[in-house]
DNA sequence: AAAATCACG
DNA sequence: ACGTACGTGATTTTC
């Protein structure tokens, strides 16, 4: 048996101790963080300069101790701990948690009792020990097989308490630190001590008498104040002593065999530093990962596909160089079955007929994981794929939308699954990122083939506990296959008349840079908001209304605010507006217009948190439309065949359709019903008037609150988006509530459900787990209750169109139709199609998207075309 | 790499 | 009292 090295830590006092030493972090949702953060730091020094067999992290447990029964006043007047300190206790459990670090506190007594104790069960076996702690209390413990480490200044800065540096320091040995205590007490303790005996009397005393009752056994040899004042308080000094004195005896229920430390546990800490937003630690976790060891794995290398191979049920994996499948390398194929691997290098697969007849074969079941992005990769070689029958990346997703889909390492950790690297870690990262040597890259294509084949049953296993399997296998996978087509199809962008746009609004922007400068009365970066700032506010003196973290707000709220008390305010806004539209839409989408004059997106279809999709490089789904000038950027995407049209179907209200379904509010369902509009319909509810005298600003003020409703309202929100106080959108959403009951019942009932169960569900059982929704923390809480009540809305308007989406791509099929689908909007869905098949899809469109679900209030959905999508209105 | 801003539903 | 509307992505500046 090795030595152990025992390291008992003081959880209280360490967090303290940080807590003071370090400047007030916080994560993204304002929770502080230092002292957690302090801690951190403390333990990897340790862990790493130490290597302890055993740990354990002591707390106090609740407010009084026997010490209490001493002395009342023990520990009196301190102030009480910071709330910005005792919000982070829970954070520091969940840490130490991380750690695989046993935690122990014990009613009645302190964390320096606890440690004694241990200490001195550890020095009887023969154990080394250290205690770490920031009270130098601990000291008394030290001997020649304890060593006493106390934090200096900052908290990885420390000093060593052995025997030999109490001695030299103090002169005392450890057991005389109590003694020293009891004569010159200790402010922060309230131990009251013998008054005007200090540090340097204490310590004299203690040199000529060796302890508290050394000295008053030769108290006649002293004299003067000093003898008045000890024999005065003789009682004071052994009382004194008593409570310094750490309890050695401590009734404690552990045993040190139980503390053994065996490192963390890497996937719980990765994560409780990532909620911590401990950046710089993750970073060097990432670093000094350690490889994990894996099982060996035998594979083969193909230079020849035989068709027998190929059984009817196998997993596949195509390796591709980065995230941009639309035009990256392919460098690999996998295969795997139950018993074997192979690897098949792409110019065998480009060249096997064999593999091709296999792989569009539906009757041939694939295992896979982001098949869509195999699709569209496939699809630039003429590979077609059929019988998708599994999905690693989207039956992970369904699972928990919460967590990051981008590396099988990650995805299938989750599951319990080490054996396959990360991508970054076989090709490394920025400028060094390259393709390893061929044994290297096929073992890592192997072993993702491996992974999906080991991997299944175990999400398919979460998939029907949860009664995801529908939602999985007939939704989110046969989407993969539709959206993977749009994608690889792509939408025609007219490149001319982008490039036209984009030279008139140079000219334009750069006379109104000129205005503004002159207003201005100098040259500066208007696309600084610090710079900005710094003119508007200081310069010309216009009032900061609102500020951001770093300086003043600049954005468009506010300065709308400000129009008409400078003219440089309305100025700034056309800068922005124009300049927004050159840089994002024009000069960014002509970035992305590829050889074949097209923009080919990719939705994310394992992103989001609600479900729906996402869609980046470029992004399709904010194109402009609100205001005009930007709007014009529509008129740029155009058929890819000559004479066809652009069509656009969009969902009307759904997500307050959606509303009225799940919240069965007859007032909202009788509104539907009646094809009435919504928004003037709330106004006339709210405000208690005739439909017919809802006035304008009566709609637009009902519209904001239906808003609110749909994202989760709080009357904050409201008040900012209408400009009126808090106190009068609190009213505001008050009478809503009590004018649509439905609502304020569903409300409520998705927030005790999400507070029960932990989760938030939608119509088609699509799943949001809301940790936080028990939160101590307002911030927090306050959040996940918004979300409670956000999720179903949103998310079932995501499974609905998802639904038509596929529904849509089977009638486009059966009915023979050319029409192709380009784009989802969320709510909308974009089409190219021949003119001979507008009659058709007018009827056909509307009805597959208005009918895909059946709900308790109609869906409705508006039918539009043109020449380019900017006619579609 | 983060923050600020702004485009969409 | 606490400080925020829900969900995204791209660009620019700043550190």
């Amino acid at each position: 048996m090795v030595a152990k090295k025992i390291l008992l830590l003081d959880g209280n006092s360490l967090a303290y101790r940080a807590f003071f030493a370090l400047p007030l972090l916080t994560n993204e949702h304002g929770v502080h963080t230092n002292a957690v953060y302090g801690f951190t730091m403390m333990l990897q020094k340790i862990l790493e300069e130490e290597k302890p067999t055993h740990i354990v992290v002591a707390f106090d447990a609740g407010k009084t101790t026997f010490r209490h029964e001493t002395f009342s006043e023990y520990k009196g007047g301190r102030q009480k701990t910071p709330p910005e300190l005792s919000e982070q206790f829970p954070y520091l459990r969940k840490l130490i948690d991380a750690y695989r670090i046993k935690r122990y506190e014990l009613p009645n007594y302190e964390a320096d009792d606890i440690i004694g104790t241990l200490s001195l069960e550890a020095e009887q076996a023969g154990d080394e020990v250290i205690v770490i702690s920031g009270d130098k209390d601990l000291t008394q413990l030290a001997s020649p097989s304890t060593t006493v480490y106390i934090t200096r200044k900052g908290i990885t800065d420390i000093e060593k308490y052995t025997v030999d540096h109490i001695q030299e320091k103090y002169g005392l040995t450890p057991q005389q630190i109590i003694d020293m205590k009891g004569l010159m007490g200790d402010a922060s303790d309230n131990i009251p001590g013998v008054p005007g005996v200090g540090e340097k009397t204490a310590l004299k005393l203690l040199a000529a008498h060796g302890s508290v009752e050394g000295v008053y056994e030769a108290i006649e040899q002293q004299k003067g104040k000093l003898k008045e004042k000890l024999v005065e308080n003789e009682e004071l000094a052994l009382i004194s002593k008593k409570l310094a004195t750490i309890e050695r005896n401590a009734p404690i229920d552990i045993k040190i065999d139980e503390l053994v430390y065996s490192g963390p546990d890497h996937d719980e800490l990765i994560q409780v530093w990532n909620e911590l937003a401990f950046k710089s630690l993750l970073e060097k976790m990432e670093y000094t990962a350690e490889e994990t060891v894996k099982e060996e794995l035998e594979f083969e290398v193909l230079q020849e596909i035989d068709a027998a191979i190929l059984e009817d049920e196998m997993a596949v994996h195509l390796e591709l160089y980065d995230e941009q499948y639309h035009t990256c390398d392919l460098l690999g194929v996998s295969l795997a079955t139950a018993a074997k691997t192979y690897v098949v290098p792409m110019d065998v697969i480009k060249h096997s007929e064999a593999f091709k007849t296999w792989f569009r074969d539906d009757t041939k079941k694939k295992y896979m994981s982001d098949s869509k992005a195999a699709t569209a990769a496939f699809y630039r070689c003429g590979i077609e794929v059929g019988g998708v029958d599994f999905d690693l990346m989207l039956g992970a997703y369904i699972v928990n939308p919460s967590l990051t889909y981008t590396d099988m390492a990650n995805i299938v950790q989750e599951y319990g699954y080490t054996d396959v690297a990360q991508n970054e870690q076989i090709y490394g990262k920025g400028a060094k990122k390259a393709v390893p040597e061929d044994s290297i890259l096929n073992e890592h294509i192997a072993r993702k083939a491996r992974t999906i084949w080991e991997v299944r049953p175990l999400v398919l296993k979460k998939l029907e506990e949860n009664e995801q399997f529908e939602l999985y296998y007939n939704l989110e996978l046969p989407l993969a296959t539709i959206l993977g087509a749009m994608e690889s199809l792509g939408v025609k962008v007219d490149k001319e008349q982008l490039t036209a746009m984009g030279e008139e609004l140079s000219l334009k922007l750069a006379e109104i840079e000129k205005n503004i400068h002159w207003s201005a009365g100098e040259k500066f970066n208007i696309n600084s908001p610090k710079q900005l700032g710094v003119i508007l506010f200081e310069k010309l003196g216009l009032p900061a209304l609102k500020k951001t973290k770093t300086g003043y707000s600049t954005a468009a709220d506010v300065l709308e605010k400000l129009e008409g008390q400078h003219e440089i305010i309305s100025q700034i806004l056309m800068y922005r507006q124009l300049g927004k539209i050159l840089s994002t839409y024009i000069e960014g989408l002509l970035k992305e217009i590829h050889e074949d004059g097209k923009v080919h997106t990719r939705f994310q279809q394992a992103l989001t948190t609600t479900g729906r999709l996402s869609s980046i490089n470029p992004n399709l789904q904010n194109i402009p439309v609100r205001l005009e000038e930007g709007r014009k950027i529509r008129k740029a995407f155009v058929p890819s065949e000559p004479g066809w049209l652009m069509v656009a179907a969009d969902y009307s209200q759904i997500e307050l359709r959606v509303l009225a379904d799940m919240s069965k509010d007859e007032s909202l369902i009788d509104a539907f019903k009646h094809d009435m509009d919504i928004h003037t319909k709330t106004a006339s509810d709210v405000f208690h008037v005739p439909i017919e005298q809802v006035t304008s600003d009566m709609r637009r003020a009902a519209k904001a609150v239906n808003f609110g409703i749909v994202y989760g309202i709080s009357d904050y929100g409201l008040s900012q988006s209408l400009n009126i106080t808090r106190k009068a959108a609190a009213e505001f959403i008050d009478t809503y509530l009590k004018s649509f009951p439905g609502v304020k019942n569903y409300m409520d009932s998705s927030i005790q459900s999400a507070k029960k169960n932990g989760f938030v569900t939608t119509l088609m059982n699509r799943r949001r787990y809301l940790t936080d929704i028990n939160s101590s923390n307002f911030n927090l809480r306050s959040f996940a209750e918004r979300t409670a009540m956000n999720t179903p809305i949103q998310g079932s308007a995501a499974d609905i169109i998802k639904k038509a989406m596929i529904d849509m791509a089977e009638a486009l099929e059966r009915e023979g139709l050319q029409t192709r689908m380009l784009l989802q909007v969320h709510d909308e869905l974009i089409f190219e199609a021949p003119p001979e098949e507008l009659e058709k899809l007018k009827v056909l469109v509307p009805q597959i998207m208005e009918n895909t679900v059946q709900l308790n209030v109609p869906l409705k959905a508006d039918f539009a075309f043109g020449d380019t999508w900017y006619d579609t209105k």
